[in-house]
DNA sequence: GACCTGCTGCGGCATG
């Protein structure tokens, strides 16, 4: 096609007429990078492709627009189905879209729980155009429309997936590959994939998740935001410590260093459009609280506006729209917020982004500053702010070690690098395997259970594909051997049960499941257990935290001992546990990763200085580097702490957990605290842990899982199942689940390994350092 | 002491 138009690219020439016209109108003078790059793949191939960058850079429209033309140009009435991880998306989406296809006179679908039924009925008469929806309800269809969604799925020209990188990893992502397998195998054909998604570590990953088994063939088009330059101040507090004395047991003192950050926050972010992230739904609560005040005191109109998840839908649309309505010129508005306003919601470009603690991960980090310095000229802005207790005798070593401070600017550092985690795709998922199944056996009727495995799993290439490699499922890693384990597993619960033909039908208890709503969901409602103490209620703490009997846990600011679980009252009985300060790493709450911990040593260990830090954060780097060198922690990874002794693995928490639990099989009581393992240690020594660890280094990590998966720690530790259906597992499959996901074995050995042969050189003492 | 997300079909009744 000739490029005659000056100031335009071969690309935009190249769709259709009359969405040229409409972003005429619009006033586009240019497509972005990711723009141009998306029109070919996406217009002339079949191929898999992912858009990767920040949030609102027009990675809708880069796949829209070409995708919307391949519908033009066909006689045929077609679709294009958009799933989204969020409702708030879709509406987003839907108010973004519907104006350009009322043009193209194509019809756009939203369609979620909210939507309402006759809307839906009037899809399936002629479904055609642009369909928004969210796994569940495309869950939802394949249960109850199976015949309607195959005529639907038969016209689809490609499949649009929205912020993929906030589906890697959890089961609700599982569901998601597994449903679009599922369509393909409906639609008898193969059907485009593209994935917009936020920059990750390594996309060859996020490829892998979009195809599995064929991440070579997608498209990477990745557009990294530079230009603008970043700008980032660190400051430090410290919090004073209350003497002992002065202090009862259910004293409830405020801190004083929240009120020193917001007195800051309001000074620097009044006037202007910004996001507070201060990590929890608690401290949003605080922070909101206490800028108001601010407000209030200075006589200006209110400017601080919460946004988390406990907060009703109306109460997170005023934030929303009080942050939007500043692009006409109304008051500023900053929101507190969690990470809920991490995804692409409409909220407009930020000045500040400010990060009160670490950060969750680099790569959330990364995606809160994405928020800011959007528009041209304009610098993104990242201030950070932690606090830390002083410190006395009674300070713990992480506490002493500055681990708030040092890992947020661990953070900070490889952010900067371009670095952040990579998606941890790993884990078998059999709960939502269950529900696949089950899911299939009402799609279709019934289902042979080698169909089940070939399709969910693991199949035979069709004829004409004969490249040797099976087709991988979204459940590939799971054996024909643990495949039907699990359907005895379900027969035996009465969730499947095989008619005398050998089609697996849905049981008594199958039926219960499907025919509810509740089913359609891969991930299980947020559950907590009551914490007593001697029939007092201390408060709920959310069950998916690893407890055992004879634990130690923190909690209401004390230490305390766990005497029983009781599953059926959802409760958890504790002693008080006396001893000095609560011996606990503080991260900023998830999982770790081991880049981090070993950025974090590299910051302890080493002398520079980010220009970044006030002169309070730099003094609290200096106090963590001392009490670093002064433990040795460069050669010592077995340092005494009273009663404990603390394992320095620098491992990612899998491995540390995997760690802690081998150790449990040994009869000591071990915990992931964070950078490492706290160990009790009981009757014995230190060196009798010494030995002990550096034996876990001969074990093969296929001997450890099975060992791991009979050891009755394992079993003691009473919540295993974490993910939806996992109560429907036996044992043996549950702690095999659990394991896949969860623990890295081989990271835990191998540290082992190299922790004896550094000990068999120098450290006859096993490292021990008081 | 993280955080977050999602949900159908149908019967019964009132209203236009």
């Amino acid at each position: 096609m000739p490029d005659d138009a000056p100031g335009e690219s071969s690309a935009f020439a190249r769709l259709d007429p009359r969405i040229q016209q409409f972003l005429w109108r619009e006033g586009w003078t240019e497509l972005r990078a990711a723009q141009e790059r998306a029109i070919g793949p996406i217009l002339d191939t079949d191929h898999d492709v992912i858009i990767a960058a920040a949030t609102a850079s027009g990675k809708t429209e880069a796949a829209f627009l070409p995708a919307l033309t391949r519908l033009l140009h066909s006689r045929e009435p077609r679709l294009i189905i958009y799933l989204s991880p969020l409702k708030a998306l879709i509406n987003d989406q839907f108010g973004r879209l519907d104006r350009l296809c009322e043009q193209l006179e194509l019809p756009v679908w939203p369609w979620h729980g909210d939507i309402s039924a006759s809307v839906k009925q009037r899809f399936w008469r002629n479904p055609h155009g642009v369909l928004l929806i969210t796994p569940e309800s495309m869950e939802a269809m394949f249960c109850n429309r199976g015949g309607a969604l195959a005529g639907a799925l038969a016209r689809t020209e490609i499949l649009v997936v929205d912020e993929l990188h906030a589906f890697i990893g959890s089961e609700r992502g599982r569901q998601l590959q597994s449903l679009l397998h599922r369509a393909q195998a409906l639609a008898g054909r193969r059907l485009p994939r593209v994935g917009l998604s936020a920059t990750l570590g390594d996309m060859t990953l996020a490829a892998e998740f979009l195809r599995p088994g064929e991440a070579v063939q997608v498209e990477l088009i990745e557009e990294r935001s530079h230009g603008a330059e970043l700008r980032v101040l660190v400051k430090g507090y410290l919090e004073p410590k209350v003497s002992a004395t002065a202090v009862g047991p259910d004293d409830d003192d405020e801190p004083i260093t929240p009120g020193q950050i917001a007195a800051h926050l309001f000074g620097v972010l009044r006037g202007s459009n910004n996001l507070v992230f201060p990590n929890s739904r608690r401290e949003v609560e605080r922070y909101t609280h206490l800028l108001r005040e601010h407000c209030q005191a200075a006589g200006i109109a209110n400017e601080f506006w919460p946004h988390h998840g406990s907060l009703s839908r109306e109460v997170r649309e005023d934030t929303e729209f009080a942050l939007k309505r500043r692009e006409s010129g109304a008051p500023a508005a900053t929101a507190i917020c969690t990470n809920t306003l991490e995804l692409g919601i409409d909220i407009g470009a930020v000045k500040c982004v400010a990060q009160i603690g670490p950060a969750p991960t680099v790569a959330s980090l990364r995606q809160r500053l994405g928020r800011s310095g959007r528009r041209a000229g304009e610098p993104a802005i990242l201030r950070g702010y932690v606090n830390e207790e002083a410190l006395d005798q009674r300070s713990g070593l992480a506490s002493r070690l500055r681990l708030r401070t040092v890992r947020l600017i661990a953070q900070i550092e490889l952010m900067l690098t371009g670095w952040c985690e990579p998606p941890a795709p790993r884990g078998l998922f059999l709960s939502t395997l269950i529900q696949q199944v089950l899911s299939l056996t009402v799609e279709r009727g019934g289902v042979l259970a080698g169909e089940a495995y070939a399709l969910l799993c693991r199949g035979e290439r069709p004829a004409g594909r004969a490249d040797g490699k099976p087709v991988e499922g979204p459940f590939g890693a799971v054996s024909p051997a643990v495949f039907a384990k699990l359907l005895r597993a379900l027969g035996a619960r009465e969730v499947l049960m095989q008619d005398p033909s050998g089609l697996l039908l849905p049981g008594r208890a199958g039926e219960r499941m499907v025919n509810h709503y509740s089913f359609y969901a891969a991930f299980a409602d947020q559950e907590e257990f009551r914490v007593e103490n001697a029939g007092r209620l201390l408060g709920t703490l959310p069950v998916d935290n690893l407890l055992r009997v004879d634990q130690r846990i923190l909690f209401a600011g004390r230490t305390w001992r766990v005497i029983a679980i009781e599953m059926e009252r959802k409760a958890i009985e504790v002693s008080a546990e006396k001893g000095g300060a609560p011996p606990r790493f503080d991260g900023g709450g998830g999982r770790s990763h081991r880049r981090v911990h070993q950025q974090m040593r590299e910051l302890l260990a080493g002398n520079a200085q980010p220009a970044y830090l006030d002169a309070d954060a730099r003094a609290i780097l200096a106090e963590g580097r001392d009490t670093y060198r002064r433990l040795d922690l460069d050669r010592q990874w077995l340092v005494r702490d009273g009663s404990a002794v603390h394992l320095f693995t620098w491992l990612g928490d899998d491995a540390n957990e995997a760690l802690a639990l081998l150790l449990a099989g040994r009869g000591w009581h071990a915990d992931n605290d964070g950078l490492g393992v706290l160990v009790e240690l009981g009757a014995r020594d230190a060196d009798a842990l010494a030995k002990d660890v550096m034996s876990l280094g001969d074990a093969t990590a296929g001997d450890m899982a099975s060992a791991l998966a009979q050891s009755k720690n394992l079993a003691q530790s009473k919540n295993l199942a974490r993910e939806k259906w996992d109560g429907l597992l036996d044992p043996e499959l549950l702690a095999d689940n659990f394991v896949s996901r969860f623990l890295d074995l081989e990271a835990a050995r191998q540290w082992a390994a190299e922790a004896r042969a550094a000990a068999s050189g120098s450290v006859s003492s096993g490292g021990v350092v008081q």
